[in-house]
DNA sequence: AAGTGGTCTAGACCACTCC
DNA sequence: GAGTGGTCTAGACCACTTC
């Protein structure tokens, strides 16, 4: 029998007694789930100490144990012996990014890749179908990528720092696909991955439909902070880490060289799994003159280097190269045969003729004027901080006032301009800190681009007041 | 303290009572997965009761009821009130089957698609070349389709009876994938889902690569018994159903239309969510008069239904469709986002051009006509069961003698045939019956697969002596 | 009725956090 | 040192299976 009235005391949340139903841990997990899916129990909140709530519940507090337990598997809550337990970040709502139903609105929101160079892969198309060997590309076989396409895989990369052998690459169908075949392979549900304070929505949504719990690091200028990830190491069992080091997604933030090596020594020390997104190295290496290496280079054995192609050559056709260590390959092959069967030759094929006839290296060369030329337009409507890559496709532009993020971009799609605010991109709680993510490669033309940013000026200068 | 002395005890699984660390349970469960994937421990076998595991380690028997647990959650042993705790089937080794390597055999594994009607494909993407949207197939819009193709998409089904509006169709990157969204989105780590007795490698793998269980119910020549079904959803929390009722891989069954609707009746009581592989309508609606509809029809509101076209039309090219009640979704859309970003336009429309051209119809024509030639070639060889589907791409034969089916693969690799044992397809506990899957559809030539199933023969002849 | 898994209570002790 | 989560023990009772 509960000792206190505990009607006036104020605990954070107060399960409904009367519909408890045996076995009780489950009933009280399913409660829990209800109550931070439709946002009653805000992220961040501080759950009931088990006792306490036991002690509410007039159960046995080994009983609150297993029901916090089944909740903290599926990712809602998390608990920190000696703090409490709290309810997960983005537990409750989902932040998926997609191209779908933009409509009439410019898009300043989800981040294209200046479909404009499009008509030079129209040729590669076009001499790929005239191949002898076309007939090859359309069966079952190779399911990693034919060696040819492998050697043109190898060749790209090169110029970004990646030596390796045909054993340790493999082909998938664009990088979400491969995020997908590196988490499922090589991570159980439960798992937790350290990943940076602000990352890309489709990311933390991947993560909370395999179960695998994201925990935010801090960052300056200069990336993510060693110290900040050592100490979550030291507190946490965590299993890998993600960076994306040539330009994070949102951050606009590089890597720098040194804080690599530093990085790189924490993460050998805690054997954590590096999943390296490098889907921006072709406007990073031998542009940016810091740039030495990529992390994978450091830690080939506990590794997965993904280098997608849709930002750099083509968005529509679904390719991305997988780089890994000889310890993960087995996994990582048989997670292909288990949930691609095979990623389509035909793409990759259109995509090795750009490689190898160099045209892939033209456009790579007109995105990046286009990237400078949709940076000088930005600027000229905002101030460009230091900090972050100078040729990043979108831009992430501070914003005053604690405004609410679904309500900030409701306000500016009414004004016909889609924009992401940083909300969408916490991996963990949120900050007092406020952004826009702001795409630049998206419009149909660089007036809609200028209008557009024109719109977004005067509605921050509006709100200032 | 332990009552007794265990060292002459029969117990099937004595934990190595030194090397336990705490947390104990931790600990257990890490020895228990080491032993079951290193094979000390069959599928199937019997664990210690929890009490007697507790007297013998000397430990209480809670602890021990958390080490079980863990196991349990990740699929590596199941639990039945009153009768005890098993290991569970396929817990152990890998048996993805993909098309790598199979070098100088002669290939009766893997099932392909008679490749031989490729050309037909080749003339498509040269029309689809041609096209003047070519550049509208190679953005990141419409992820889940452009309009057209799902108009296409509709039309190929409405052939095995699939009436549905746009907005309840999606494409995937192939029938893999497109079970991989339906797992993902619709089911969670620790779920079950009833299949066939027999059931496709890759899909036991998937199920295992996302922590679902599988529930195997027996079957007759009429397809899955609908009484098992009851049985086991009264038993167990079962979710979903997982089934192939135009011709189930391995075993060719086709589910007669009585028998689909005493599942559906099942299926709909225990609200279980449907799975519908319809990869071999094409060989089926419109060919077996029994045929009358898909399972969909039946319980839109509960299923999905996915139509690959790697059978039917082309294997390289990666589509498939899906199609899904109301309530499904947006849980399926969003993991189209998050999984896949979008399915290369490029591959759908070939696909398209296929079906719009009327030229996918003369594939299957072709291809029909391809499957009657082997099975008679099959026939010629082996006395055919009436059971099952006469157009198959493969045949299920039965194999007498106990012996192994790891030995017995390897024992036909090294005569330069590659087939696979039915231990490969058990979706649950190991059956005193065997067989083989014998694919007719992957040879480079009929002389090839001629030669292929007399070396069979002849082994299989000589075993019997 | 015996065997077995599942749930729940009551209480002890430990490790970590935060003040 | 107070607060909090994590682990473990000892024992009770229930529901289901199998014989």
């Amino acid at each position: 029998m509960p000792v206190n009235s505990f009607e006036n005391y104020p605990m954070s949340w107060k399960p409904d007694k009367k519909t408890l139903k045996r076995p009780f841990y489950n009933s009280i997990a399913l409660q829990l789930e209800q109550d931070i899916i439709n946002g009653f129990l805000a992220p961040g909140t501080k759950l009931p100490p088990q006792r306490e709530l036991a002690d509410f519940l007039d159960l046995n507090f080994t009983t609150i144990t297993r029901a916090y337990k089944i909740c903290e598997i599926k990712g809602l809550i998390y608990a920190i012996t000696g703090s409490g337990t709290f309810v997960a970040p983005n537990a409750a709502h989902s932040i998926t990014i997609s191209t779908d139903k933009t409509a009439n609105s410019i898009d300043l929101g989800f981040v294209a890749s200046f479909e404009q160079t499009n008509s030079i892969v129209i040729e590669a198309i076009q001499k790929v179908v005239g191949k002898s060997y076309l007939d090859q590309l359309l069966n079952y076989n190779d399911p990693t990528g034919i060696p040819h396409q492998k050697a043109a895989a190898l060749n790209w990369m090169e110029a970004f720092g990646i030596k390796a052998k045909q054993d340790n690459i493999a082909i998938a169908s664009g990088t979400q696909n491969a995020l997908v075949l590196a988490l499922a392979s090589l991570f159980e549900p439960g798992n937790r991955i350290a990943t940076d304070f602000y990352t890309f929505s489709n990311f933390i949504e991947l993560a909370k439909t395999l179960h695998i719990q994201l925990i935010p690091i801090p960052c300056d200028q200069y990336g993510m902070l060693p110290d900040e990830l050592e100490k979550q190491c030291s507190q946490l069992n965590i299993h890998g880490i993600f960076l994306m080091p040539s330009c994070s997604n949102p951050t606009t933030i590089m890597i720098s060289d040194f804080r690599k090596l530093e990085l790189a020594s924490v993460i050998r020390k805690h054997r954590l799994i590096l999943i390296e997104d490098d889907i921006h190295a072709f406007i990073t290496a031998g542009v940016i003159s810091d740039y030495k290496q990529p992390m994978y280079n450091l830690l080939p054995e506990q590794s997965v280097y993904i280098c997608g192609t849709s930002k750099s050559i083509c968005s529509g056709l679904r390719v991305a190269y997988m780089v890994f260590g000889d310890a993960l390959r087995e996994k990582i092959l048989k997670a292909i045969f288990n949930l691609n069967v095979k990623t389509s030759s035909l793409d990759v094929e259109v995509i090795t003729e750009l490689i190898l006839s160099g045209k892939a290296h033209e456009i790579v060369q007109q995105k990046k004027q286009l990237a400078e030329t949709v940076n000088d337009i930005y600027s000229s409507y905002f101030p460009v901080n230091k900090i972050g890559h100078p040729l990043s496709f979108y831009r992430w532009l501070p914003i005053h006032g604690n405004s609410n993020g679904v309500n900030f971009e409701a306000d500016l799609k009414k004004l016909g301009v889609r924009v992401f605010h940083s909300d969408r991109f916490l991996s963990g709680q949120s900050s007092s800190e406020k952004y826009l993510r702001i795409a630049l490669s998206s419009t149909h033309s660089l007036d809609d681009l200028d209008s557009g940013l024109n719109v977004l000026a005067q509605y921050l200068d509006k709100q200032m007041k």
